[in-house]
DNA sequence: CTGAAAGCGCTAACAT
DNA sequence: ATGTTAGCGCTTTCAG
């Protein structure tokens, strides 16, 4: 049977109170009676009772994170990385991490994660792109919520987010500052936030650098971001006939699919054609050349996430703050120099 | 304020204790009042308060699911997968999943998972390989446990397994009858129980169909299994100048390393060498040629285990039981018929 | 077949 | 500064 409070008061001479007072550090304890108390506690290897605690305290003691299936699928961690983040964080402090997926593609009949029927998280964790439809039904119940890697510009959640838009200008001057005037820039799903800022922070970058913006080195596909998509918004690109010596893609995964389309038509890269994604992902590095990216800080960003809602939680900072976190362009092979800047 | 149990009694017009009989289905409760308290519990929008009922069972709903960073973290989500499946499955059961990651190299002085050490959770499963000091270390805490994809044969616990041996039984079968003699065997890390049962499958598989073994066609590498050391794997087969037209690496990662090798030696594949693996992860599709493998049903094999678990939990099945789950070749491109046989 | 009541382990007034 | 005590919401004997 494993001890109680009332076995290490018992043990400590002193009365139950005193125990729970004692190791939830509230009151003035004597230092003394805490050390007894402490003694107590190791003796006997006590460790309080979650339920019990939970019970009183009206709270759970969990936080659930919800994504898609689909990017919990995805073959890249990116999400995976995230996750981990927050469970890390959440080592440290008196929560656990309740994982649920969500259809991709969420409809009003489906049902929400079980622990939010069950009232089982006090908080919840939302990475990725959710529907519009399953925002909505979450938000009935009212529960501390902090976005990650997305959100509603027009809705007032806490969020942490990518520094999309500094990032791609960082790549687009990087690319700038080597010579090359036009840069083609490839994406999909724009609807989506984060591609509409990455989209925003090419323009500004040539704006900048007084670069004329042309239509026709912007491909903006309809699909889902993929490496296929990559590989046809190249494909698209080279059908229009016009001149580039660079390329941005939105993410990796179409810049990948896009080198791939690059290659089968003979352009070498970096030779005739530098080439930037965007996240950082692992089989960049199996590129042929390297890919050259926009490195994000996955862990970081779901320790971050876990913080604000503790944040949100103890301290009642309840004014949907946004964490904006820094991203860092790192050069690898896909990218050539043509001429210096001065 | 959430409704309670009470309040669900006083709408029904009957005692707390009845409501309680009746949900849990355990007494002889009329179907007339059943019938009342459920309707009582729908219009209050009701639901059983979990810390006071895990208080009063002494369970906690929560079942630990432990990894080790490496995996968690690799590119292929495959214990990853495994986790979702189980996931998938605790949806329909009163329970929660609660992941930890520990590190690759658990060490004496290494922290066992927090839920562990709070108790909170009723039972553990733990995928892949871990160390044999942690493995000690946890089963001090008597808590039910389910390994996944390993096990120290000398201990006794449940399992959910892959069939090793019969999947490289199969691929070897499938070389031989198209007409593949010599068929060589990459693998690294020896010691894990794994590769030693897929090195089984192999030899087995020849003796059943009288081809000579041969050690000169074995490369058993002392490092981890990946796709570089499937790289050095295949220049040490090159090394030794033997005769072979096919190769079983132990994994997906150990062929796509010496495909590498094999293409940058300019080997034609299949026209040279026929190649499987072992896995069936995403990126064999990307190949070229495809990679042709044995697939592992990854998310049925986490909701496997979580049934292992509950039967455990709530029927007291204590008895040490294995699951093997069954695997499929799948032929792709890589693998070619040289003659086949009548 | 149902109700009364004890108590799970803990916290937080309220006393002392 | 510490002890007493009343619950938190639920399950489960034990009576009736």
């Amino acid at each position: 049977m494993r001890p109680t409070i009332k076995d290490v008061a018992r043990l400590a001479n002193v009365s139950t109170a005193t125990v729970s007072l004692s190791i939830n550090g509230h009151a003035r304890i004597t230092k003394e009676t805490k050390i007894k108390v402490e003694k107590a506690i190791k003796d006997l290897g006590y460790f309080p009772s979650r339920s019990a605690r939970d019970l009183v305290s009206r709270k759970t003691g969990n936080i659930g994170f919800i994504l898609t299936d689909g990017h919990f699928l995805k073959t890249e961690p990116f999400y995976t990385q995230i996750f981990l983040g927050t469970e890390f964080e959440a080592r440290k402090h008196p929560y656990y991490i309740l994982l649920a997926t969500i259809p991709t593609n969420f409809k009003e009949e489906d049902e929400l994660p079980r622990f939010i029927l069950e009232n089982s998280v006090d908080g919840i964790l939302i990475a990725g792109r959710v529907s519009k439809i399953f925002l909505k039904k979450i938000m009935t119940y009212g529960l501390p919520t902090v976005m990650i890697d997305f959100h509603y510009s027009e809705k007032n959640h806490s969020a942490v987010l990518i520094d999309n838009m500094g990032g791609v200008s960082k790549a687009t001057n990087a690319l700038i500052s080597r010579g090359h005037n036009n840069i083609a820039f490839l994406c999909a799903e724009h609807e989506h936030p984060s591609i509409q800022e990455r989209y925003h922070g090419y323009k500004i970058a040539l704006e900048k650098n007084s670069i004329p913006f042309s239509e026709q080195l912007i491909v903006s596909l309809d699909t889902i971001i993929s490496t296929e998509s990559g590989y046809d918004a190249a494909k698209e690109l080279n059908k229009r006939g016009v001149d580039f010596s660079a390329v941005i893609a939105c993410n990796d995964a179409m810049a990948i699919g896009a080198m791939q389309f690059f290659k089968e038509t003979g352009k070498q890269i970096p030779e005739e054609i530098s080439i930037i994604g965007f996240d950082d992902i692992e089989i960049d590095l199996y590129q042929d050349p390297p890919l050259s990216t926009i490195s994000v800080p996955k862990i970081d960003m779901g320790q971050d996430a876990f913080q604000l809602m503790i944040e949100i939680l103890e301290k009642r900072i309840n004014n949907h703050k946004k964490i904006i976190v820094p991203v860092e362009l790192i050069l690898r092979d896909s990218v050539k120099t043509i001429s210096k800047l001065s």
